[in-house]
RNA sequence: GGGUAGAUUCCCGAGCGGCCAAAGGGAGCAGACUGUAAAUCUGCCGUCUCUGACUUCGGUGGUCCGAAUCCACCUCUACCCA
């Protein structure tokens, strides 16, 4: 394998390293040898999302200088719950369920890594293993090698000591510590990555390895990806931004990054994208609306990666003709002729969820047609803008060519 | 097993018999100002056939002219005692 850079200097450099064990030896592992690691993801959507973006950049770095990524699926965890962040208890998963989902997180997968060729992803279930758990001995072999004591004062639990924490989500750490020890045994698998939310988890398992083994295993978390609000990214009124084109439209997923704080683009060009780091040093270096080329660049960028580049100019086209005003690149909706009241205009254009918040949206003059603001809620199409066609706007953020079959 | 405190709209959290679709905050959306940014101010923020109607306050059943509010039972949670 090449062995130019190291992987951890780019990573570090991009930002991605929050955290380590045995830095010093993880290096050397990383520059002279091509090193399986994993990351775990819970089946718990038919599509991954942008919480899921950073570590799939991370993976993607990580197999473009040879290593190998091992995606874990918590099929088995899934069944189980990881508590970390949670107030609650996690809903149970039917298996038909757990595997659509696989197969759909597979197909985003492969837009940031190969499960081809050499280094080769590969994807595992845990449920493969962790179903076939028999209880007495895993408390004999895996249990015996865990302390309460040190448990409990893990950040993972002790934010749930107050809400209450069932035993069956304090066996997760157990869980997820086995799945890296049998990765270990069965891929040769050294390292495992995650969220920093992961890290009591991921260590864990590391511990377990050098424990039981008695041989290196090494562990490594990623930088949340939050707003400089320290808020989680990637949510919006309409939920979660996804990767799946039929959840986010490309044209809205990249409007999520082109609105992206200007205090965190810099951040999500160096870790959402493959731009080389000292050309987004450049592109971020002005504090004032010339930053706006930065945004614009990061919205193509990513949009390119999880849509293609066909779909990224696009987008990019669209939101150049919305908000520049060319009517030609909008984005634009169809809808049947005889839909003309205003309100049932935007349900049908999926701009509102209830006829309530098109109400709302008119009363607090949000609506325009065209240069015309609307303020009448039984404010019907005519037949000109029926035939011609027409533009919807809502706020400053929407706008829609609308034309009537 | 016993005792105590809880379960409220997307989240946190008030309400404790009519004035409750339910205070306040957060998030979100919209208006003004801007740079498709932030901050700030303002409005909206259960649904609908929308000056009215309908469905919500863990579940089920009751009391009452009337219940998120009272009673009974159940489910779940925390704390304390064993």
């Amino acid at each position: 394998m090449e062995t130019k850079t190291n992987i951890m200097d780019t990573l570090r450099s991009r930002g991605f390293v929050k955290q380590t064990v045995f830095e010093e030896d993880l290096y050397k592992l990383l520059g002279s040898e091509s090193v399986p690691f994993y990351i775990g993801f819970d089946p718990t959507a038919d599509s991954l999302h942008v919480g899921h973006f950073l570590a799939l950049m991370a993976m993607s770095h990580m197999q473009k200088a040879g290593h190998k990524p091992i995606v874990l699926i918590g099929g088995g965890t899934g069944k189980i719950g990881d508590p970390s962040g949670r107030t609650d208890m996690r809903q149970m998963m039917t298996d038909e369920t757990i595997q659509h989902n696989c197969d759909c997180f597979k197909v985003q997968m492969s837009k940031f890594f190969s499960f081809d060729g050499e280094n080769a992803a590969v994807m595992v279930n845990n449920a493969d293993w962790l179903d076939k758990l028999n209880y007495i001995d895993f408390i004999r072999d895996i249990g015996s090698l865990f302390s309460v004591n040190k448990m409990l004062t893990a950040e993972c639990f002790k934010s749930r000591m107050e809400k209450g924490l069932s035993f069956l989500e304090f066996n997760y750490m157990l869980m997820q510590s086995y799945d890296f020890l049998y990765l270990y045994k069965n891929y040769g698998c050294k390292l495992q990555c995650g969220g920093d939310d992961q890290w009591s988890n991921v260590l864990a398992g590391a511990d377990l390895i050098r424990r039981k083994e008695g041989k290196p295993a090494f562990a490594m978390t990623f930088t949340l990806l939050t707003t400089s609000e320290g808020k989680k990214m990637g949510k919006t009124q309409k939920g979660a931004v996804w990767l799946d084109p039929n959840k986010t439209t490309p044209y809205e997923f990249y409007q999520y990054w082109r609105n992206i704080d200007d205090a965190d683009v810099e951040k999500c060009l160096k870790l959402l994208t493959y731009v080389d780091v000292a050309e987004i040093e450049e592109l971020c270096k002005f504090g004032d609306e010339r930053i706006n080329a930065a945004k614009e660049r990061l919205a193509f960028e990513v949009t390119k990666i999880v849509h293609g580049e066909e779909l990224a100019t696009q987008s990019r086209n669209q939101a150049k003709g919305a908000f520049g005003g060319s009517e030609d690149e909008m984005p634009t909706k169809t809808i049947a002729s005889d839909i003309r009241n205003i309100i049932d205009v935007m349900v049908e254009l999926g701009v509102v969820k209830s006829k309530s918040e098109a109400r709302n949206l008119i009363g607090g003059g949000g609506i325009k047609i065209g240069d015309e603001k609307i303020e009448a809620f039984d404010y019907c199409l005519s037949d000109s803008q029926v035939a011609n066609g027409f533009v919807f706007h809502k706020g400053k953020k929407i706008h829609i060519k609308v034309v009537t079959e």
